[in-house]
DNA sequence: AAATCCATTTCGTGC
DNA sequence: GCACGAAGTGGATTT
C-alpha cells in the first residue's frame, strides 16, 4: 500500500494533490479548519471549525468533527468530488437523485493524506435476526410444542411473515421475530399480518399471532394482550455461534 | 491546532504514541493492514485487509474500509481504548451496557496520526419533519380549508399525534406528517392513533385521519383507501428556509 | 428503480 | 435510565 502525506500544504498544493487522488480513485483524508454548507433534501450550515474530511474511492464523502459517530455531513456512494482554489482550498461534492451538494471551504489545511488501499475481504456476521429465524425453522419446538413450519418468509401483500405454520391443534399461526426488546411497532407489524390473513381467508379461523423476542416494552405488552397474541421469550444468546450450547441455553 | 504524524511506525512506537494520545483525549487516525474482531450484541470477524481506524476524544471508535458510508465496525461514545503490543500492534476498544469489544490486530501500520482538534460550533439544520409540522400549525389552511388546530404533538397512550384538530364540519381529525414518500408503516401509525381515539371516545364519531406527505407508495395508497383516510400532498419544498416562497410553492 | 424491512441502527426528546 | 419515533436514516433483498 502506498500513501502520501502533505503537512501544512498551501491551497494550490491541495488542489493539485487532491484532484489527482480523486482521478486515481484513492482514499483521501483532509484535516483542517473549514466551514461546511449542505443543500439537498434538507439544508445545514456549519461555521468554521476543525474537521476531518474523508473521500473514499467509491464516492462516499464524510465530514467528521471531534465527536459523534455519524459524520456531521456526508454524501453517498457515487458522489462526484471537485476541488478548486477560491480564496482558499474548496471541496465540492455533488450527488444526484436527489440532487445534493456539500461545499467545504478551508481556512487552513493542516494535513492532506492520500492512501491507495483496497479491501476485498468481506465481513462475517453472526447473531442477526435471520440467524434466529433459521434456527427456529430448524427447531420449531422452540416456537411451540408441536409447531409445524409451513413457510419461511411467507410473502403477503402487507409484507413478509417471518414464519408461517400450524400449531399443535392445526390452527394457522403467524410468528414475528425480533432480535431485541420489542416495542409497539413489532406488535403492530404482527397485527398487520394476522389481520391481512384473516381478510384473505374468511373461511378459516383467525390465525394465532406469536411474537418472539428477548423481552417486551410496557406498551408492547399491553398491545400483545389487547390483540390476543402470545409472547414467547427468545434468550438473547440463543443464536450464539457456539451451536452446541443452544439447547441448554434455551431450556 | 497541533498534530503529529508517524510514517511506518513499529509496534512499540505505535503503542507509545497511541496510549499517550488517548490519555490526552486526542483525535487519532491509524491506517494499516489489520484484522478486526467484534463481539457484543452480535459478532463479526474481518480478516486481514487495509483499513482506517479513527478514535475520537469522546470515545467513538470507527473502523472504515475503502467503501461504504458506515464503518464496518465501531464502538459508541464513551468507549475505552487500550493499545498494546502482542506479536504486533493491537487496539482494544471496550464499551459497557451492553458489553461489547472490538479488537484490531495490525499486521502493518502505515501511518499513525494524532490531532488536537476541537469544534464547539453546532450545526444549523433546516427542512426536518418538525419544520413542516410547525409550519402547518401556523398555517392550518394547508391541512384543510377551515381546519382548526387544537393540539400540536398530542400525547396518547399509543404515541404522540402530530397534529390534532377539527375540520370545517367540527369533526375530530388526526393528522400524521411524513417528510418524504410515505409507506405502509405511516398509514398504520395513523390508524393506530385513529382507532385509539375511537376506543377512548366511544360517544363521539370516528375521527378523520389525514396523512400528509410528498407522495405515497403503492401499498400505502391501498391502505389509505381501505381505512378511509385522506392523503394530502405536501410539496417537497414547502419547508424551504426562504419563508417568502412558501405560499407560492404550495398553491 | 421502487418497495419493504433489518440494523451492533443512531439520534433526539420526554418521562 | 427507558420508551418512543424521526432520520438527508443506511443497507440488503426482492420485485
Amino acid at each position: 500500500m502506498k500513501y502520501k502525506i502533505e503537512k501544512d500544504p498551501d491551497p494550490n498544493q491541495c488542489e493539485e494533490i487532491f484532484s489527482e487522488a480523486v482521478r486515481r480513485g484513492r482514499m483521501i483524508v483532509v484535516v483542517g479548519r473549514c466551514s461546511v454548507d449542505y443543500e439537498g433534501r434538507t439544508q445545514s450550515y456549519l461555521p468554521d471549525g476543525d474537521r476531518m474530511i474523508v473521500r473514499k474511492p467509491d464516492g462516499n464523502f464524510l465530514v467528521h468533527t471531534d465527536e459523534n459517530r455519524k459524520p456531521v455531513n456526508w454524501q453517498p456512494e457515487g458522489s462526484s468530488c471537485k476541488s478548486f482554489v477560491d480564496d482558499g482550498f474548496v471541496l465540492l461534492s455533488e450527488s444526484s437523485s436527489p440532487d445534493e451538494v456539500i461545499e467545504v471551504r478551508f481556512d487552513t489545511v493542516y494535513t492532506l493524506s492520500v492512501y491507495s488501499i483496497s479491501d476485498d475481504r468481506s465481513v462475517e456476521k453472526y447473531g442477526t435476526e435471520k440467524n434466529i429465524q433459521d434456527y427456529l425453522v430448524e427447531n420449531p419446538e422452540y416456537i411451540q410444542d408441536g409447531f409445524r413450519v409451513i413457510e419461511d418468509e411467507r410473502d403477503t401483500d402487507v409484507g413478509a411473515i417471518d414464519i408461517f405454520g400450524y400449531d399443535a391443534d392445526g390452527s394457522p399461526t403467524i410468528v414475528e421475530i425480533k432480535r431485541r426488546r420489542a416495542g409497539p411497532d413489532a406488535v403492530q407489524q404482527l397485527r398487520r399480518y394476522v389481520e391481512n390473513f384473516e381478510e384473505k381467508h374468511e373461511d378459516t379461523e383467525r390465525p394465532n399471532g406469536i411474537l418472539m423476542a428477548p423481552s417486551l416494552t410496557e406498551g408492547a405488552e399491553g398491545q400483545v394482550g389487547r390483540y390476543g397474541f402470545e409472547f414467547r421469550e427468545v434468550p438473547e444468546k440463543m443464536y450464539s455461534t457456539d451451536q452446541s450450547t443452544k439447547l441448554t441455553d434455551f431450556t
